[in-house]
Parts: structure tokens; C-alpha cells; sequence
DNA sequence: AACGCCTTCAACCGCAATTCG
DNA sequence: CCGAATTGCGGTTGAAGGCGT
């Protein structure tokens, strides 16, 4: 009770977006709300969403309902773990590109900046902590990289198809939509029961069959380098040839002249605790 | 069962970049 | 060109659930 009254708080600041004049509710999202906004972008759309949050009849600001639905109601979120290719991708790509997370979120279909920003602070982060390194030294850059990756193209090795985590199984577009929260629970009605209202709306907005318009935006970006010569992302094998030169795309990001993408594997000393340690996490 | 600590991740905040009139 | 409005981004917070004692 207490948490849903915490929950409306009474606007005092006229600077806070164009927050209602009375009341604007913060705080988790319920399944009315969710519904509400799905339904007001599958009759007009996304975008506008301050306008979005005036007259959908939600008391949530319009950034609010934004992020609401790019981060968990999009029909393309994927839910569940990262898949050991993700994780892979995310290694490298941060490497590369360091905590450019939309850009990084880019590259991987159906996952949001929001959630590879946690992986990387919950997982990576936590790691190089136990190691007593920071994420983005050198030092836990060639961890990464001489024990982290191999274990990971290992790990794909043994589980070739293509859901490789441990309880992630793709749903599809709708499904990843109409999925319950984590967070709500069982006796609550479920947003399935929602579902036939909000497709037989009649309006534009279509659910795609797959993650394209996400590649496709990746493809568009010309400050985004193909992975691949194709565009493509990198296959398991391509990631692999990769690797035998892991080192050769860190250039600037890392500092470039002192550190040598010939090093040899020789050169590579970890304990072997540290290593075991590390991968055990 | 109860408690406290830890981890995860959805949601918020402030600021920057972009768009619009 | 300029200022206001809108959108996007990255950092941070805190609620909720898991887990050990």
C-alpha cells in the first residue's frame, strides 16, 4: 500500500517534462498500464510520446513511457539469458567501442542498451572487481580475452544450436510481448487476455516477424562497422579466426602503441586460479 | 520461519543531441 | 539562426527476489 502511494507522487516541478499538472506515477509498471500504452502505439504508433503520455490517458511522463516500451514492451525484445554468442559480441564490441551501449545494443537484435549496460555492470564488472582489476584496464582487457572468449567459443562448440543458454528459448515476437513481467504476480490477470483487443485495433502498426528493423538500423549506420565484409554478424567460425588475432582491433581504444596485437600466447601468464576463478563466475 | 545480505534489473535522472516552428 | 520541445543516451538507484544462516 505504502509502495502505491510512493508511487504518485505530486508533481512540483513544472521542469520535470511536461509531467501532468496534478499527479505523475513512477515506479513499476502494472499490466493496465502496459496494456494502455500497447494499445495506444498499436493504433498510432511510436514516437511523440509526450503526446503519448497526455492523451493515452497514462499519469506517466512521456520518457517514462518511452522507455517503457523500447526496453520491455517492443514486440522484438528478446527475454532470457544471453546466449554465449551475445556475450561474446558484447566483449568485443565493448572492447571496441567501450560503454557505447545503444551502439553496442545495435548489434544485437532484439536486445536493448539497458540490458547489455546491466550484464556488463552485474557480470563484467563484477568480475574484473574480483580480480582486482578495473573493466576497462589492460590488464582485465587480456583476461577477456585470453580466457573469457575461448571458454565462451568453447561453450558454443559443445551446444552448436543455435539457443545455447541454459533456460533461453526464443519466443516469438507476440509471445515476447504478451510474456509476464518477472515482477507480477501469479493471481494478477495476464496481458494475454489483453491480446485480442489490441491486434483486432485496426490500426497501421504491425508486429514484425523478426528483428529486422533492428538490423536493418544497424545496417544504416555508417559510423557502424560491418562485423563482416557481408554486414553480417560474425558466424561462430568467423569469431574464431578472429580471435587468433584477438587483439587486432583494440588500435586506439586501448592505447594503441604499447599494446601489440602480435603478443604471443607464451606472453599470457594468468595463475591458474585466477583463470579458474574466472570462468567459474 | 525469520532475518539480513546480496544480486539483478526495471525505472529514474540529468544532460546532450536532434528536431521543429 | 534561434529557442523550445522532443528524443536519446549513459549513469545511478532502489524494489524485489534469491540465498544462506
Amino acid at each position: 500500500m505504502e509502495s502505491i502511494r510512493r508511487n504518485v507522487i505530486r508533481s512540483c516541478n513544472n521542469n520535470d517534462d511536461n509531467a501532468a499538472e496534478s499527479e505523475v506515477r513512477r515506479g513499476p509498471w502494472t499490466i493496465e498500464e502496459d496494456t494502455l500504452l500497447i494499445h495506444y502505439i498499436a493504433c498510432h504508433g511510436e514516437g511523440h510520446w509526450n503526446n503519448l503520455a497526455k492523451y493515452s490517458g497514462l499519469k506517466r511522463t512521456g520518457k517514462s513511457c518511452r522507455l517503457r516500451w523500447l526496453n520491455y514492451l517492443k514486440p522484438d525484445i528478446k527475454r532470457g539469458n544471453l546466449t554465449p554468442q551475445e556475450q561474446l559480441l558484447i566483449l568485443e564490441l565493448h572492447s571496441k567501442w567501450g560503454n557505447r551501449w545503444s551502439k553496442i545494443a545495435q548489434q544485437l537484435p532484439g536486445r536493448t542498451d539497458n540490458e547489455i549496460k546491466n550484464y556488463w555492470r552485474t557480470r563484467v564488472e563484477k568480475q574484473a572487481k574480483q580480480l582486482k582489476m578495473e573493466s576497462n584496464s589492460q590488464k582485465f582487457l587480456e583476461t577477456v580475452h585470453h580466457l573469457w572468449i575461448p571458454r565462451l567459443l568453447q561453450k558454443m562448440d559443445q551446444k552448436p544450436s543455435s539457443s545455447t543458454s541454459s533456460n533461453y528459448n526464443p519466443p516469438s515476437s507476440e509471445e515476447a510481448l504478451f510474456q509476464k513481467p518477472c515482477g507480477s504476480s501469479s493471481s494478477e490477470p495476464t496481458i494475454e487476455a489483453n491480446q485480442s483487443s489490441i491486434l483486432s485495433c485496426g490500426g497501421y502498426y504491425q508486429w514484425p516477424e523478426s528483428s529486422e528493423s533492428v538490423s536493418e538500423e544497424a545496417g544504416n549506420n555508417c559510423d557502424v562497422q560491418p562485423l563482416n565484409n557481408n554486414g553480417d554478424f560474425l558466424q561462430v567460425d568467423q569469431l574464431q579466426l578472429q580471435l587468433q588475432h584477438p587483439f587486432s582491433f583494440l588500435g586506439a581504444a586501448c592505447g594503441g602503441a604499447e599494446f601489440d596485437g602480435q603478443m604471443a600466447a607464451s606472453d599470457w601468464v594468468l595463475e591458474d586460479d585466477v583463470a579458474e576463478r574466472f570462468w567459474n563466475f
